[in-house]
DNA sequence: CCCTGATTCGC
DNA sequence: GCGAATCAGG
């Protein structure tokens, strides 16, 4: 197999929307993961996290670096399924800030029952002007992706119109909609919120305030033994 | 071991 | 330019 304007245009779009190699050179056929990856470095696409690290060669009196927020973020899920980020706080905005930990002793004795705070409904603005989804109307996360590859993600009768992976660029809404390998996954399609990889309204999805710890719940069993068909 | 991407180097 | 072999982190 040779390198064919299509192809390679397969590649860089599905290098750009986060495919990994080994997926990417199976969509391709006719070619290894190290080949996707030999080539896309040619053609100049690169970085994107890399489990090895480049090595700093001035790694002398390094200072140990200080860490003071990690940056809540939230671990990268299965590919393509949209990170639901929480709110890496840039700017000023609302904080939740709770001292957790020693939760206190009063509940020994139980006297009422805690009134429910009736509190408005506050939403963080995020840069672009998307509504971060408020602690409590969060919805759970997008469920696991189904085995993929159920169906070429090319061209089909019922695609007509919809935004496939090859549809794919910098300036339209990467949000996907359904999951990769079902017959209708496709991508939202709209104008992005300028600087993100999303539209205004599916960034108010991906980036949402933080819960409390305390108050969070943990997250509902895979269905099945996750994603990950072979 | 499995996965990942990066790099090297003979072709 | 290509990609297998190799490396190294998770």
């Amino acid at each position: 197999m040779s390198w064919t304007d299509e192809r390679i245009d397969t590649l860089r779009k599905m290098w750009e929307a986060g495919q990994t190699a080994s997926q990417i050179a199976e969509e391709l056929g006719g070619v290894s993961r190290n080949a996707v990856i030999g080539k896309a470095h040619r053609l100049g696409l690169q970085s994107r996290p890399s489990p090895v690290k480049p090595n700093e060669p001035d790694a002398k009196a390094a200072a140990p670096e200080p860490k003071p927020t990690p940056a809540p973020i939230a671990k990268a899920p299965e590919r393509i399924v949209p990170p639901v980020i929480v709110a890496s706080v840039t700017e000023v905005e609302i904080e939740i800030e709770i001292v957790e930990e020693e939760v206190d002793e009063s509940e020994t004795e139980v006297v009422a029952a805690p009134p429910p705070p009736p509190q408005p409904i506050m939403r963080s603005v995020g840069p672009g002007g998307f509504l971060r989804q408020a602690p409590g109307e969060q919805q759970a996360p997008i469920t696991p992706a189904p085995p993929r590859r159920l169906v070429p993600a090319k061209p089909s009768p019922e695609m007509a119109g919809k935004t496939t992976l090859l549809d794919l660029n910098d300036k339209i809404c990467k949000w996907p909609l359904g999951h990769p390998g079902e017959p209708d996954f496709h991508f939202c399609g709209e104008k992005v919120n300028p600087g993100f990889p999303y539209c205004v309204a599916h960034c108010g999805h991906a980036y949402q305030a933080q819960l409390p710890r305390r108050d969070r719940r943990p997250p509902p069993p895979l269905p099945f033994g996750g994603p990950r068909v072979r």
